[in-house]
DNA sequence: AACACAATGCTAATAAATTAACACATAGCA
DNA sequence: TGCTATGTGTTAATTTATTAGCATTGTGTT
């Protein structure tokens, strides 16, 4: 569980706008949002985040591009646990299994042989305990 | 992309228990929810999600019970694909790939081998296509 | 009947979130 | 140089969210 359940609304949608691109500056951010407010009103957002701790900025040129400061492998493990734990009842399995049902071949065959490989992989850690 | 993203903090909280026990009586909410405000706070927030049709309630016995009105599944498909959109460049390989690496045993030997049968039909489906 | 419990309706104070304006500073470009 | 784009800091108005009190009602229990 990351701290993402204590942000409000915008900071979330802020902070999932950066995730998705690695990293954005103040003005990418305004143009990702959805009913974006001015400008003005991201820079303070911006702050805002910056002054939890969540994200930090660094100069790029003329610019101040911010990015996470909890790692996307992090961030996306504490999101998948809290998916499976509040609609798959902690099953990873289930979670699993639903993905794959709603992965309408978006997954290619070589994708498909190297889950095989990681659930043969599994199985044997499973007979190892 | 449900109306998740429009809930504040607290009512997002409520929305999760009440996902994760499938329905929940008011009191059971507040028992469940970190830093619980009063019953009274409760049954106000509750009210706000009836109000903007996230959930309803029946009566069981002298109680209200209160349930989502976006199916489960629903709701558990459009979490899963926000995440998967946002840490993993909406693969849903990549995510299922690390739902796995992050299963460490808990999904059993029956359970390996269904996701491997899933994964053969996929293959199928792939080359129909 | 008297009480406790669950719920209703209404009201309201307080805190947090959201939006945005203003005044300035600095670097690159026409 | 003057304009534009970026950024900084500060301040503040407004809207939402959050919390909670209070009076009442109906029901089951002691």
């Amino acid at each position: 569980m990351t701290s993402t359940r204590e942000l409000s609304r915008r900071e979330r949608q802020i902070m999932d706008i950066i995730y998705r691109m690695n990293e954005a500056t103040a003005k990418e951010v305004m143009e990702a949002l959805e009913d974006a407010p001015s400008y003005s009103s991201v820079r303070t957002l911006l702050g805002k985040l910056v002054e939890k701790g969540h994200i930090a900025h660094r100069e790029s040129g003329l610019k101040y591009v911010y990015y996470p400061l909890v790692e996307r492998q992090t961030a996306s493990v504490s999101a998948l646990s809290n998916v499976v734990k509040t609609f798959f009842s902690d099953s990873t399995f289930l979670a699993v299994n639903s993905l794959l049902d709603m992965s309408d071949g978006d997954i290619s065959d070589e994708e498909l042989e190297r889950l095989n490989k990681l659930i043969q992989a599994k199985k044997k850690d499973n007979k190892k305990k």
